[in-house]
DNA sequence: TATCATTGTCTCACGGTGAGACAATGACCG
DNA sequence: CGGTCATTGTCTCACCGTGAGACAATGATA
């Protein structure tokens, strides 16, 4: 919860994370709101200068999630001049309460490599960071306003997540243990932001070979019971 | 040719290029060897401190193989700790004459973002950097022992080639203006690493409207006499 | 007990694919 | 000069995955 001094981190580098979770029948991210700023942006933050870049994103997905062992993913390189915006920079840090002569550094220009990551929306206890009033979800398709080239980062993201969506993602990742088919499609067509045929879509899970059928049945809501569904295998890092 | 002094660069960043080539039925890359030391690496380079991530990375590729408008993708950015080899790069620059004492920001940690180019072959006029002796093609399958984790950039970078194949690209920046269908395989092929079905690739590849047939003839050889081909419509950047 | 939405499964038509066949072509050889 | 043979463009056919729809089974509700 503290900002180590620049000799801590490698300058001119940070890394940005689009954190996705699924709850209500939507896909959302985390989003965090700067100090009395009103202005939005994705979590972030910086590498160690004897860090491993890996273990940078890790250690910030755990001091705002609580969270070890998440689905993470690089998927694209930010460098251009644009985002350097040192003017929003400073007011940030000024409303933290902190001083532009302790952290000046953050003002330079910034490569900032994007990371997306898959959780589990219920176990998640977020904790804002230093200069962060808050942390929290957002629909997909509701984000308020990003800060820098943030919009663009997340649509890259959400691009490349739709690209390389496999069956052992999305339910070990974003579902709890056991869940029905109807879920499972739900999720899908969440990400993808279209429906899918219902029957194409079943036999398609089924032969995968990822889910495993538990015999019990649901009971207690309406109509017929469907059946409960695990994933097999293996899957983050 | 010169190697400007650390102000000029962004600190602990670099770039690495995986660059293709396409001659002789074989799928290429540059391969460059320092100066006395026969050890090989990757073309790659430093971001000037004002100058885009992008821009950056052509500039290295204009220098070396004299190319503008270079279909280019960014892959994956590099941040382990392994990489990190000062002895190595302590080597390689003294024995290409320069001191320690001058270029000392070289044996930092760097972070490395890998990106990869499509060109062709017969278009390049190679020249070698402050550091290489000489700079040359490679047989994909016949690369020399490469520094650092370069090997693992390379094996990403045609894993990602292999996933991204399109047709657009290819005929576009592999090969020259004309073409047979043949031909066009074969790069497929090379590319691919494993045969494709004659009829199916062909059906495909007309299909896909990229194609404008050429009612010439080639003329000469043996048998019968294929049709040329070029590429319609837009492509890199 | 009748109603009705949901679920698991099946069938069918459609489109793309790989394998193979076929004629056309054009250089080479006897 | 005619036969041989490899290459090329195209066609046919069997096969597989997909989307659409049908159907019975189910289980809460009226």
């Amino acid at each position: 919860m503290r900002l180590d001094p620049p000799p801590a981190f490698l300058p001119h580098l940070a890394y940005d994370s689009v954190i996705f979770g699924y709850s209500d029948l939507k896909l959302k991210i985390l989003v965090m709101e700067y100090h009395r700023t009103n202005w939005f942006a994705l979590p972030g933050g910086f590498v160690g200068v004897d860090e491993p870049l890996d273990r940078a994103v890790r250690r910030g997905l755990y001091e705002r999630t609580g969270l070890k062992d998440i689905f993470l993913r690089q998927f694209q390189t930010f460098g251009s001049l644009e985002r350097h915006d040192p003017a929003a920079m400073r007011q940030i840090i000024e409303r933290s309460g902190y001083s532009v002569d302790d952290y000046g550094w953050m003002l330079d220009r910034f490569v900032s490599i994007g990371y997306y990551a898959l959780i589990d929306f219920r176990s998640v206890h977020l904790r804002p960071d230093a200069l962060s009033d808050s942390i929290g979800w957002y629909d997909i398709d509701r984000l308020p306003p990003l800060l820098f080239d943030h919009a663009k980062m997340v649509e890259q993201a959400l691009a490349t997540l739709r690209q390389n969506l496999e069956a052992n993602l999305v339910g070990k990742n974003l579902l709890p243990g056991r869940f029905t088919m109807k879920e499972l499609q739900l999720v899908y067509e969440a990400i993808l932001g279209e429906p899918l045929p219902r029957s194409s879509f079943q036999r398609k899970m089924l032969a995968s070979g990822h889910l495993r059928r538990h015999e019990k049945l649901q009971e207690g809501k309406a109509h017929k019971a469907p059946y409960l569904y695990s994933f097999t295998g293996e899957s983050d890092s």
